[in-house]
DNA sequence: AAAAAAT
């Protein structure tokens, strides 16, 4: 099955062909035909997948016949940030090279003038965040009656920015005879209520499982002090073979600082938040597209739906406290068939939300800890995975590496790690170079809380327990297990969707 | 508990 079967014109083949694509991704075979013939179309994807080629192509087919009026865009797609607004127009362009579509962007954050004109001139395709467009609307600069397409994209998370009234207002003013295209990661109830709102008779598309962890990327869970996250960090990516990385922090305060602290360690790292100009917003994130920089310290406003070509690795600073985020921010690695690698710091205070994430993606993370990176990668060698360390090529390392039979490892990280751990902690002690050790040596008053994290493997499980406790309270222990519990029996607290 | 989005 290739592009020619969908029933594209021939100037949206050659755009295609010039983007270098040459098959359609699952989704796009299912619904482009859908949206050619007319149809409704309620899309259960994840990111990753193709979904925005899907609305995009078939949008362009049907809009490049007819022309837009001043001031009446003839379709609107809602998009809950910016950056995935400008994504979605970016799109529009590449294929859309060959017809002369109009398109406006409308998001906060930059100037009005631009954005009416533009308008004013007739707009076939409009893309938008809810609020810069309530806004133009509220102005009268824009009419929504010749509105024919509609997208709705990321509902789930339009969902969860508390987006939803703000799309029932536009949703009211638009004709009620349209086609209506609506895309959520997951198909909660509230989601589905929405769907059926807003959608006629829908063609239900549904390519990925939900809050399934693509499995072209390799998990690992590193547990820390939390006074040791940054020296993990580092420690990760100088043992990893990073190209370029995601590190997602929850709080926007941490990011300058993280970023900061990174780029005195030698690191080439940018910062993305929402708190943050729009240009400044931007520049970072071209900076980070072209290759100029490979870290991009961020927030979740960058977990979803962000598209950057071979990310090869998503580090977690801090572990998400929804574990739907989990899924999302790993997701901006492993794209397209290539394979990525994410590590998540934990304290041990975050059992809690781990516990959660496994539970959501029904498997385990494998724990590591920051000496056992390089015998983690001994440990994949003899699946037929990843160098070590020094001995690996430039290049795109995790394009070519098996990835499933890492995956397949990682189910049984007990018997994995009994297996290994002895040897294991030798050669980490002997190899292991003072440079970490020695970057941190001021005196602080909890020193020994933090040298710790380097040997835990070789004291005891309930002295370890005690000293990662809060405050001095009684701490659970499994017993009988050894230091190899499974990780189903160290879930201390009943996961819940967070409220 | 936090981030995002209109100013």
């Amino acid at each position: 099955m290739g592009f020619s079967d969908l029933g594209l014109s021939p100037d949206l083949l050659r755009a295609i062909e010039d983007a270098g694509y040459t098959t359609p991704t699952p989704i796009q075979e299912q619904a482009i035909p859908q949206v050619l013939m007319g149809r409704d179309v309620l899309g259960v994807a994840q990111t990753g997948t193709g979904k925005t080629a899907g609305f995009t192509l078939p949008m362009i087919e049907i809009l490049g016949k007819g022309r837009a009026k001043a001031r009446m865009p003839r379709s609107l797609i809602l998009e809950p940030t910016r950056e995935l607004a400008a994504q979605v127009a970016e799109n529009f362009e590449k294929y859309g090279k060959y017809q002369k579509l109009n398109m406006a962007l409308l998001i906060g954050g930059v100037s009005f003038a631009d954005q009416e004109k533009k308008i004013d001139r007739g707009v076939d395709v409009l893309i938008a965040t809810p609020g810069r467009l309530l806004d133009h609307f509220g102005r009268g600069k824009i009419l929504l009656q010749d509105v024919k397409i509609l997208v709705i994209d990321e509902a789930d998370r339009m969902l969860d920015m508390g987006f939803i009234p703000d799309i029932e207002r536009i949703v009211g003013v638009l004709p009620k005879i349209r086609r209506t295209l609506f895309f959520s990661a997951t198909m909660a109830p509230e989601i589905r209520k929405l769907a059926d709102k807003f959608l006629m008779n829908p063609k239900e598309i549904s390519v990925a499982k939900q809050a399934s962890t693509a499995d072209t990327v390799a998990q690992h869970l590193v547990v820390v002090g939390s006074k040791a996250k940054r020296e993990a960090l580092r420690s990760l990516i100088r043992s990893e073979n990073v190209k370029n990385a995601f590190i997602f922090c929850n709080r926007k305060r941490d990011i300058g600082t993280l970023q900061k602290s990174l780029v005195q360690h030698g690191f080439s790292a940018v910062a993305l938040h929402g708190d943050m100009t729009q240009p400044a917003r931007t520049e970072t994130l071209a900076k980070f597209k072209n290759n100029e920089v490979s870290l991009l310290v961020c927030s979740d406003v960058a977990a979803r739906g962000l598209d950057i070509q071979a990310v090869s690795h998503v580090f977690n600073f801090d572990v998400p406290s929804n574990a739907e985020d989990y899924v999302h921010r790993i997701g901006r690695t492993g794209r397209a068939g290539m394979t990525g690698r994410a590590y998540t710091i934990a304290t041990p205070e975050d059992a809690k939300y781990v516990a959660a994430i496994e539970n959501l993606i029904g498997k385990p993370i494998p724990r590591i800890t920051p000496d056992d990176v390089d015998a983690e990668e001994l440990d994949m060698s003899d699946v037929g995975g990843k160098r070590r360390r020094g001995g690996r090529s430039k290049g795109k390392p995790e394009a070519k590496t098996d990835e499933p039979k890492k995956t397949a490892s990682a189910e049984k990280p007990a018997a994995k790690k009994a297996a290994k751990d002895k040897p294991v902690s030798e050669k980490s002690t002997r190899e292991k170079p003072a440079r970490e050790k020695s970057a941190r040596t001021e005196p602080r008053p909890e020193a020994p809380r933090h040298e710790p994290i380097r040997d835990r493997r070789d004291e005891p499980k309930r002295e370890r327990d005690r000293r990662y406790s809060r405050d001095d309270e009684p701490v659970e222990v499994t017993a009988g297990f050894g230091d190899d519990v499974p990780a189903f029996l160290l879930r201390t607290v009943k996961l819940k969707k967070s409220a």
